[in-house]
DNA sequence: CTATAACCGAGACGGTACGTCCGGTCTTACG
DNA sequence: CGTAAGACCGGACGTACCGTCTCGGTTATAG
């Protein structure tokens, strides 16, 4: 339960943009914030977990699921604008940090998943109901599947760089995924 | 450059293994290895460098591409090999340290992609080029995207835990992506 | 001025039994006397001022000075009477914790002074008066200076322990140092 | 076993000096010494071993025990030395800190005997000896409860401050004491 | 019979130092 | 002459308490 003050989570945003996970240490964060050490271990279990509060506080705005009127360009631009935020903001490096992190440390694990995968995979989830609705998509579509598949591929290139993550693979990736999540036209 | 007879690396095995990658030491290793602490630092520049030898070792066992037949089944077997790679044996731990590490370490990132991640979607893209010479998938395939897709589905699921990764995964997983990559039959 | 009820100081006495001086702490003493600590601090300036009423509360028991007859039988069983206290009772670590504190702490060693030294030498003091008011000390003696070497031994052992302080020793003290204090005879 | 350039040492010595005991800490040595903090525990098991070897440096100065001719201008002497050395310089303080420390750690306890108390004790029974062989002390005399009365009455006034320490009562000192140690002259 | 103060318990707070661990460098002595 | 052994400086860790400080919740007195 965070304070309503945090001062703390501003700071750690700070010196993480500054100088890094690796670099940032929980005295350092103190100190920042003008608060005794003892402060943080009274409401943060780790150095991890500061900089969880303080990531979701800018990763955590909605991504936005438009409707452009074809569930296609609406993952289109749903996707474009996830691989904008992490990879033109500093949210992106955040992430990346808690999903490392979240590897050796199961209660960060738990707490990324629920208070952030939990909800972006909520609003992908979104665009692929509203395709069903509208007979774009095929009705037994697993959703939490194409989901996987489509952002899992962008998590893949974001965590292990092998190829470039930019505007242009959202529509590749669409483009090559997509038809398998349509519905069979009648012929 | 490692040297002949690495002793480290497998120190470093065993008490990855024991004690995990948080609480492993390079003074642990190199206590456990028989070696002076200076012999591990002039050989590698990291704890994460030996750990990379150390999982790679393992990890590196070429992940099987038989020939069933159809290219569906195809990488359903050999998407099932890797999760059950990933998920029965130490391997899935190791490889999630390594991406994990690699966040906060461009060389150790550079040297994963070229030992393990590269050769591991060669072995894949080895299965859609074959898929593509029998007529089964669509010529114009970007592999790489479709490799994003699948194996990305399953790297996620390793690295986020939101659902569970197991064989029957790989049934799904193909099932609901692989009708992208097939070619148009004729009608 | 210490409280009407003070639990506090009984709290102490326990914990510094217990535990000894240095593993007291103030918020131990307030823990189990089942009060605040500003408590302890509007009524104590220091760890070591309830220390000292913890203490001196067991050890301002008069020591005695009973009439043998003789000022030198007087003296021996008085001080075998400190020893036994100093030695056979928690008091001996009492005091040498408060002399120790007191080093540090010029208010705990006036206070010292005032409320336990003071009231000690002044016991002492009244078997010199009535050993010279018999006409078995010299007249001219220099009670305190007395008091010094006797009652200095004693302290010097207990504080240094370089030899053991026991019964035998008030005896041997006091036949190797009494001489000095008697009225030279008529010859 | 101490290091053959004790920096901390004398940075120990400095910040004793110039701030207490108290307020002296173990990092404001190490720091001053230019020295990790490690290598202090590495060599000291305490703060207080460290003021111990800093203060016995200065300390260990032999006592005169200069051969006035009589045994009781040699001891007035003797303890107007000490009392001295304990009065005018910075040793006194440290010498009382010593004691203080030692009542709650035995290790030092023992420590300071060896080191210090032990070899001022047999200084003074040089001067005891020389009396005795000169014929001027009784024979059978009891050195070191002889040395009892008289150093335990200097440390008793050093420790607990109830009556002032000065040259003038070295004389004193002597004068109420000394009797009891002479030899009985044939009359 | 209130109301207003004194005192209380609880415990969060900014701090300081602890003693430990380990990083990465450098020196020594052996084989 | 390469290496094991390990001392060294440094820095952060997580902990323990310090002494200060609000905060509500009793009492306990004074109006």
């Amino acid at each position: 339960l965070p304070r309503p003050f945090p001062f703390e989570v501003r700071a750690a945003r700070e010196l993480l943009d500054r100088r890094g996970f690796q670099r940032l240490t929980i005295e350092g964060i103190a100190e920042r914030a003008g608060v005794g050490k003892s402060t943080i271990y009274r409401w943060w279990p780790s150095k991890a977990a500061v900089v969880m509060d303080a990531v979701l506080e800018a990763a955590s705005a909605r991504i936005p699921f438009p409707d452009t009127g074809t569930a296609r360009d609406d993952l289109r631009l749903q996707i474009a604008s996830v691989i904008e935020l992490y990879t033109k903001s500093k949210t992106g490096r955040g992430i990346r940090t808690l999903i490392a992190e979240s590897q050796h440390d199961p209660t960060l694990a738990e707490s990324l998943r629920d208070r952030f995968i939990a909800s972006r995979r909520a609003d992908a989830a979104t665009v692929f109901e509203r395709g069903i609705e509208r007979g774009e998509l095929r009705p037994e579509l697993d959703i939490g599947v194409a989901i996987d598949a489509l952002y899992g591929a962008v998590y893949y290139r974001l965590l292990v760089s092998h190829a470039p993550l930019d505007a242009a693979y959202a529509d590749t990736l669409v483009d090559q995924v997509f038809p398998a999540f349509e519905r069979r036209r009648k012929r």
